[in-house]
DNA sequence: TAGATTGTTAATCGATTAACAATC
DNA sequence: TAGATTGTTAATCGATTAACAATC
């Protein structure tokens, strides 16, 4: 059976590549805004309101109002013209949709503090997703509780998960233990894994992965920050890295003849920057600290 | 000054319509990958593996090998052909690009199980991203630490922003509390937004909003699960649904006339699937319960 | 030079959006 | 009927990908 890595960021079409790229003609772009839609209407059940317009209901999911019909319309038509969508008959049907009208046990692979997190997460519960282990392979984790359910060891997996029919596993370990756990909870008959490790899993055909990565958020934040604060176009940029190819053709080879390693080569880009920064090209209390993200 | 909603869901194109669309040329589905290039570059590095062609950090990246390129390609021409990329040189290439050779203080509101989470990550400090403060509302946590940090009161919020010159805010609140403290981080001065609660938040423009939802990805999991269960194309879908339009519409007036709530509707429509369910139409273990997702 | 691999082109695909006919 | 709002069309935009010329 092939073994296919996972789809890449999250951001973008996570899977889109992997599978027939749509179940039932549902486009991925559609399936990743029901949640949202899911969430505004509950919210609009919760105070009673009968009826929404795809203008109202689009702003408090923020997206385009005709976006939002144009999802809408894939499921089927269940609005009415000139009145608008009906709030509980909608939260069916997206429920429906969704498989949220399913009971979806799933069990949490690693109990730190994110672990706890999510066993706890309120989110899981009001939408169909029961937790029905918790593991650690820690014996000092092992026996305590979180959430009110014991912390239960590795060992008791492949009975968990064959017993409780479990079909999605939620890995949230140190890096280095995820493909293991991956491939146990694969092994055990999980098809559907939800990934907060930083780790590229390698899964076989047929199982799903989604990750959730806390710094990649982060980082593509400070690329806009980063932005922002300096308005000048090339503000951290060699004029090399801008010059016509065949100057950054001569460049590059002078760089290799030098013969210098590439952290050499790095920390001489690296002290070009610090330098044009002296000069004040640099936006905004950058340092050029390298140490944080050149391993030494 | 505008108000604009944040834009919707974490999986497509976050924010892209409300920012000039890119900075410098970089498509924001190219930034949104320029983080896991990073982390299979910096895996490499500690690898001491000196370069690396397209082909071999696509597959680490778990990305189609000329995507990669055509990322890169928007960078500059950090390749050698016939030899692939340096990778000490790359890191810090694509480093500097997401900002990341900056020092970016951050500051976390909200220390339950995930701002603890949150606090304790490694993958922040290791990319420049430094916890600043811990903040919290909550007399009873106040005073506590966490990750070696003091947990500070809310009424330090705006002292901390302006004396270290926080431009990120980490929002880990309830979801109540959210758009409150969003507001107040922004009039701190705070211009990037991770959002954790399940809240749609709303902020003046120039202010960035990312969101992380870890419901969301449970969904669209159950989504592609379902869908997997039971392979038959309609197995929870009503007659109706994919009636010609005409019946469509009798029923809907069959329905509307009949002067039932929504909710008798919704009702309705799950004992219509209930009995479709035990004519065996619906695949694994459903139960159809929907007691979770329909609001009482 | 011969083999390898980049950087770029161009075709394709999918997603977004405004506009409006259909219809409540 | 008149006003409102959906569902759909079609244009536009952006992202993906295979293929290959450039070039190390």
């Amino acid at each position: 059976m092939g073994r296919s890595p996972q789809s890449s960021s999250q951001t973008p079409d996570q899977g889109a590549a992997r599978r027939p790229s749509r179940a039932r003609g549902i486009p991925e772009a559609t399936v990743a805004r029901l949640p949202l839609y899911l969430r505004a209407l509950t919210a609009l059940s919760e105070r009673s309101v009968p009826t929404v317009s795809s203008e109202e209901l689009a702003a408090a999911a923020g997206v385009n109002s005709a976006k939002l019909r144009k999802d809408f319309s894939y499921l089927g038509s269940y609005g009415t013209r000139g009145v608008g969508y009906d709030v509980e008959y909608l939260v069916y049907q997206i429920s429906r949709e969704l498989g949220l009208t399913q009971d979806w046990p799933v069990v949490i692979v690693g109990i730190g503090n994110l672990g706890h997190a999510l066993a706890n997460y309120g989110g899981f519960a009001s939408r169909g997703f029961r937790v029905a282990a918790l593991l650690d392979a820690d014996p000092n984790v092992v026996g305590t509780s979180a959430a009110g359910l014991p912390v239960r060891h590795m060992d008791e997996l492949e009975s968990i998960v064959e017993s409780q029919h479990v079909s999605i596993g939620v890995i949230t370990t140190p890096p280095g233990a995820a493909q293991q756990v991956c491939d146990r909870l694969v092994e055990a008959g999980v098809t559907s894994i939800l990934n907060f490790a930083p780790t590229v899993l390698t899964v076989p055909d047929g199982v799903d992965v989604r990750k959730v990565d806390l710094s990649i958020e982060l980082q593509i934040l400070a690329f806009h920050e980063q932005r922002k604060a300096g308005e000048e176009p090339d503000h951290t940029e060699s004029v090399l890295d801008r010059a016509p190819g065949p100057v950054r053709a001569a460049a590059a080879k002078l760089r290799r003849a030098a013969g210098g390693s590439g952290k050499a080569r790095a920390a001489e880009a690296a002290a070009k920057d610090q330098a044009e920064q002296a000069k004040g090209k640099t936006a905004k209390g950058g340092e050029g600290d390298l140490s944080a993200v050149m391993p030494a």
